[in-house]
DNA sequence: TTTGATATGTCAATTTATTGATATAAAATT
DNA sequence: AATTTTATATCAATAAATTGACATATCAAA
């Protein structure tokens, strides 16, 4: 039988239902406010997370496979697949044969996806700052590092 | 001009670029995984949130408003509705008569959803210490507690 | 009592997200 | 050379998720 100080205190279970809670709240006010406040360029979170990870500083020139893309980013192919296509058809991201690998293709920003992400540096630079009002930089610096440890967990499963 | 103790030292603006990254990672696996998880009873990630707020101790018998559902799990109306319409086709949830406000209508477990809720809980038990297998105890109040703080600051932007 | 606010529902359009099955082409291995 | 694995794509079905517009019933206030 579990000890606890007081009766008053959460069980283990109690703090990962909190913990996997807040979890759920955070994921839908990341995607709900972040796309609205993504809204003048018209790209939701999974378009920036995608550009993002296209806008890395090695990744930038050469690309990235759709391999490499689907385990950076933690979903599923069909699903990469589909945001790609509309990455693609508003010339944001292009397709280009891997030269080293020709089953494989390289995804990398077109210019104008360059241009794009860019010009969305300020509104992201904005967004985390309001959004991290209530945490200064120790606490920042906390969180992701504990979050790590949870995505690693989750991955796991 | 940012004063940083070493060149190596991540800005402001990557901590917060690493922290909302973890979190769109950890949201990504948590509806993946925890669907997958929840295989058995054919439940995902929503649905899962929706039963365990019915469930709750003072709402488990009178329930809970669609008003108060949408505030409490932080998502829209429309979408909501069509959750809480899968969860009445599969007779796990009930729309009754608000009898104190006529326009509102009180969404609360049946029979069937308390029984498949109370089975759940094992597997739920199951996959929170799996996740939570790279957090101590304190690490993960921790943990909640700076989601919290999060959530306020992505509820305002 | 009329007027306005509230609670819910519905319809439409679009994007995201999953699994499963199938297909093709190229690389790697036997 | 034949086989297997790998990388990608595609099609289908289903569930989630948003905004916007509109409808209806009820409550509250002027």
């Amino acid at each position: 039988m579990p000890r606890r100080k007081s009766m008053s205190e959460p069980s283990g279970f109690e703090i990962a239902n909190r913990l996997f809670f807040r979890l759920y709240q955070c994921s839908n006010l990341l995607h709900k406010n972040g796309t609205r406040y993504m809204g003048d360029f018209g790209a939701t979170t999974q378009q920036w997370a995608v550009l993002g990870a296209l806008a890395r500083p090695l990744v930038r020139e050469k690309g990235m496979s759709v391999k490499d893309l689907i385990e950076f980013l933690m979903l599923s192919r069909q699903n990469l697949t589909a945001v790609l296509d509309r990455l693609e058809a508003r010339d944001w991201v292009e397709r280009v044969k891997d030269p080293e690998d020709g089953r494989s293709r390289l995804v990398r920003l077109t210019s104008e996806g360059n241009r794009t992400w860019d010009a969305m540096q300020g509104t992201i630079e904005a967004f985390y700052a309001q959004a991290l009002t209530p945490l200064n930089d120790a606490e920042q610096v906390q969180l992701y590092q504990l979050l790590d440890r949870l995505r690693d967990g989750l991955n796991d499963v």
